[in-house]
DNA sequence: TATGAATGAGTCTTCATTCAT
DNA sequence: GATGAATGAAGACTCATTCAT
């Protein structure tokens, strides 16, 4: 429960209630009541901070993305010094997947995007900065290779409660990608 | 319009609109009304062929992943007289990535089964049954790190209405995980 | 099933099917499905032998009602050379009682009626046709109060599994009710 | 037309609404249109305030039989001091019957309760209290006998728009059943 | 400012009924 | 004659959104 009197803990309340529903129930299955609910907020609330249910919903899906960045960022600043970029790599990447629903949401911002165009500068975003970041250390082909396949990687944990491919095998993969010149 | 007395072609019809609807509006929007217009059948009809939406979502789901395990089948065979077998996977991956809509179905296909745990077998069946496909020229490790690559192809195909990725560079990644043993 | 080529056959078993079926969930969620399948004929003899639901319920409450007076009927011959008319007469109606489905079309009969002014007659006819059989016994009084009475004793059937007025009771209440003159 | 933001007044306008119609049409016809039209309130209050019509039928139901109970309660004060006890009740009884639709929704209601067990209850405890507040007066016997009877009476009573037993013959009815012991 | 009562558009779904075969 | 595929009218229900308070 969101205190009254306190704007913004609100916006952000209701913002992170929707991200966990929408990993959960799906883009297409959320809906005022539940948000509302989750967030521990008046149903009004959900429909004054937000000028309607789409809205919500964008301002969430940048909020995810941006978020998803910033670990980025942050655990990227790790890899710079690391002598073997794609073992750590690896682990960062493993790191995110731990929880499903990290995955799921980048996945439902894509799906979100492809039908929404006005979203898709916020997915493509992304790509670019995850590719901006890499480059710092490694060649761009590999670079945008590596984000491809990050990519898929969330794929698979959505799917697999174990993933297919273990930090070891995903090192590997990196490894390979990380010679394209 | 399907003519009427024509069971089959009448679920079929049902379940192509469904397909094509799901890749422009998403799961979550598919609605009878809209199907059926799609269809070209009456609304009666898409109530009279599948007992529920959520039926006819499952099913149609079950056809794409069918279909796109069909055309895999079917082209992967001129891979196994190719003697360039990166070059010969791209240009198979470029080409199912042309229209937009089928990495669209294939991603919602991935997040319905999130979100409802009785069609993750359909999604999974996909993934292994491409990895053998790809096991049968290259060795597992390989098959799976590309299948799990493709999968990040597929949201890039989606986001982007030119691929970030050409051809060229597509092979490029292949190649580099093919020397995965 | 019922043989087809046996159009009177067919009518019985669809009649004889909504009957049970009227008990079992009431005139009100009565189906031309429902029915079809319980008498085990095509959905289409339904409405082949019927020109509408409304007019196939209206000819099973006739049909019951007629079963409900013969039974009476031929059991009443019984109690015409007893002694012991109240018990004979406690025996008969607690026998009809034993099943729970007798009553409840009787009282489903009785509310279509109420709410169907056209099929008043036949409910009337049932509580005419009763007191005529009883007067020819019993005094007029009697016979009226009776039949009054024996409706109560159904609603009672209805709602309890043991009815709550043993033989016994029944058979002092009737003969309380014989008094009248 | 029941003022908005009177929420208690908006929940009781629709039950009595259903109340009224269930005894027009029976509980199988009742749609949420025909109780918003009757209760003057917009379609979307009747399921705002009972979660489903199945929810509405209950409610109405307890609250018909409650009603009626209340009926019976504050009368039988009434009989508590007369001297001639059967033509009391007889006069309450015909008094209730006066107006055709309180024994059509009781029936109703009995009926509700067979065809969904989870109601039974609320019928059962309106014969038990029947016959308790009876049993102030009269024995035990007498009592039950009595309750049965009357509801004999209400099935009379729905079907005549006279009923076929006078007043006089009521009290003479129930004087004889008033003699067990 | 903030809320929750209220509404009606739109959804899924059921089913009587029709009618081609 | 008989059937079961087909349809659309109508019902229950959900929910975004509005708005009085």
């Amino acid at each position: 429960m969101v205190a009254a009197r306190d704007p913004e803990g609100r916006r952000r309340a209701i913002i992170e209630a929707a991200g966990q529903l929408i990993a959960e129930v799906g883009v297409g299955k959320l809906t005022h009541r539940l948000v509302a609910e989750r967030a521990g907020v008046p149903l009004g609330s959900t429909t004054y901070y937000f000028s309607s249910l789409e809205d919500l919903i964008d301002e969430t899906i940048a909020y995810v993305g941006e978020q998803f960045l910033q670990a980025m960022r942050s655990l990227s600043e790790g890899i710079a010094c690391s002598d073997d970029v794609a073992a750590s790599l690896a682990e960062l990447i493993a790191g995110q997947m731990r929880c499903v629903k990290q995955p799921v949401l980048m996945v439902e911002m894509y799906l979100a995007a492809t039908h929404r165009p006005e979203l898709r500068p916020i997915a493509r975003r992304w790509f670019e900065e995850m590719v901006d970041l890499l480059s710092a250390r490694i060649s761009r082909p590999a670079a945008l290779a590596i984000t491809v396949y990050v990519d898929g990687v969330m794929i698979q944990a959505m799917l697999h409660d174990e993933p297919p491919l273990g930090q070891e095998a995903l090192a590997d993969s990196l490894r390979a990608l990380l010679t394209l010149r």
